[in-house]
RNA sequence: CGAGUCGGUCGGGCGGCCGCGUCGGCCCGGGACGCACCUGGUGUGCGGUCCGGGUCGCCGAGGAAAGUCCGGGCUCCACAGGGCAGGGUGGUUGCCAACGGCAACCCGGCGCGAGCCGCGGGACAGUGCCACAGAGAACAGACCGCCUCCGCCACUCCGGCGGCGGAGGUCAGGGUGAAACGGUGGUGUAAGAGACCACCAGCGCCCCGGGUGACCGGGGCGGCUCGGUAAACCCCACCCGGAGCAAGGUCGAGAGCGCCGGUCGCGAGACCGGCGUGCGCAGGCGUUCGAGGGCUGCCCGCCCGAGCCUGCGGGUGGACCGCUGGAGUGUGCCGGUGACGGCACACCGAGAUGGAUGGUCGCCGAACGGGAGUGCCGAGAGGCGCCCGGGAACAGAACCCGGCUUACAGACCGACUCGUCCG
RNA sequence: UGGGGUAUGGUGUAAUUGGCAACACUACGGAUUCUGAUUCCGUCAUUCUAGGUUCGAGUCCUAGUACCCCAG
């Protein structure tokens, strides 16, 4: 689990990513990407939620997806700046991906939508 | 050795790096509180408490956590009672907190057997249904056949015999069907028939014996045979309040209203702060005539009772408790055929909240697939061994238990049955 | 958490008390035509799965699977 601070807790956060973020996939996900504070103002950390439709797959399925996302995700939060929120959004696909494919349609998408937000994203440090 | 039955246990292991949650210890920072001290500052120290951070340690998914099919605990709402309706269960005796669960036994069916399966009460309380086929299907029926009598015709070795038609008798035989006035043998008869007899099967009643009981064994009598379906309606016996941890509780916030105080204003009043209550508007029904609610539906009766219903608009939508120690788990002894019960000792084994219990890498690794073949056993098939590949099933707590059902790669242990061979 | 419903040819729907699974469209094959369209004929079902009751199950019972809906 991500620390409390770093995560999305209510469904109208999960909205308001979804709603009026930018979007962007690749392959086995899709991300949304929003700034909470346009104008600069520091609200603080970047926050990152996880939605893995009951279509995905049964509950060990869908666990394991988030599970692995995780790890992968929290890398790139510490780059993020501050006051931007953050859903990943898993796709079938990803029911039988490794975390290697995650990880890398997640550097992808996280790219185009930094890019289409205007916002400079620091590059996670992928081996 | 092969084939199989039943019961039980487990359900990948080890390590490196990174990471998460609860609880506890230590350290640091902060908030309010209490106490103490003085140089009387919103100061310093101490104490417990709350929050945040760091660090260390313990523990951290399942046999089904699943489906949500039953039964309970817990919480709230309730509850004088009666009748009808509704739902559930269905051999007997036990076990259990309870159950639609479990055990043993009975009956029926299957299997050579160990064993397995069964919604397994009632069809003389009543109603309904039994298609098609078939002559006839529910207090049945004469199509073919068999037999008797009558009429006509033909043949005749004069004894009869055959054909057609009619009137009857008959269910033995054929054929239909899931099911056809019980089966075999005889007596009897024109031919037949429980019409009669013997044995058997089955039904009902009575008696004796065994068993707590379901039921079993034996004997006698009776009429002579009297279908199936209740997972069709129904009858009988027994049981059944409703909702659910988003239950429910504590604290905080809250719009509107009321009161008090302060500031501004000549004033109406506006703003700020504190306290209390817990919102406003519209419509309908109702407080003597009783709305509404009370074991869900209906009726009778009884009780509570001043609010209730609908629509529109607004506020809060936070934290904590409930939350895990329980019909708990393990071992031993005792009672019981067994389910289970009793006693003693030991142990604490998840508590998340967009939701932790992991991510990744390396090594070992069962099933399974392929190969070399002849190292061992064997007549052979094959087995053990060797090499390569391969890499672990079903599945994730959400208040907690007892079951049931369903999914599941495989591994191991115990008891037993059948077959073959050897002694 | 609680409750309800559906499943039948490729698709959309029928099937009285249990008794021959029906209709329309599509697809395919054939006929008609010089060739097409139209028309006509024919073919296409494990009634979601498994088990049971019954002589007999789409229908009744039990268990499961998939999908959909409602309330908080």
């Amino acid at each position: 689990m991500l620390p409390t601070g770093s995560r999305l807790h209510t469904a109208a956060d999960f909205a308001a990513v979804l709603r009026h973020g930018r979007r962007a996939g690749a392959g086995t996900l899709v991300v949304h990407l929003w700034n909470r504070a346009p104008g600069g103002v520091p609200t603080g950390t970047a926050r990152a939620g996880f939605v893995v439709s009951r279509k995905t797959g049964n509950s060990v399925v869908r666990h394991r997806i988030t599970r692995r996302l995780r790890p992968l995700v929290r890398r790139h939060l510490t780059h993020l700046p501050s006051g931007v929120d953050l859903v990943v959004r898993a796709l079938p696909a990803a029911a039988n991906a490794s975390s290697a494919d995650l990880g890398h349609d997640l550097d992808a998408a996280l790219r185009t939508a930094a890019r289409r937000a205007g916002t400079p994203v620091g590059h996670g440090t992928r081996p």
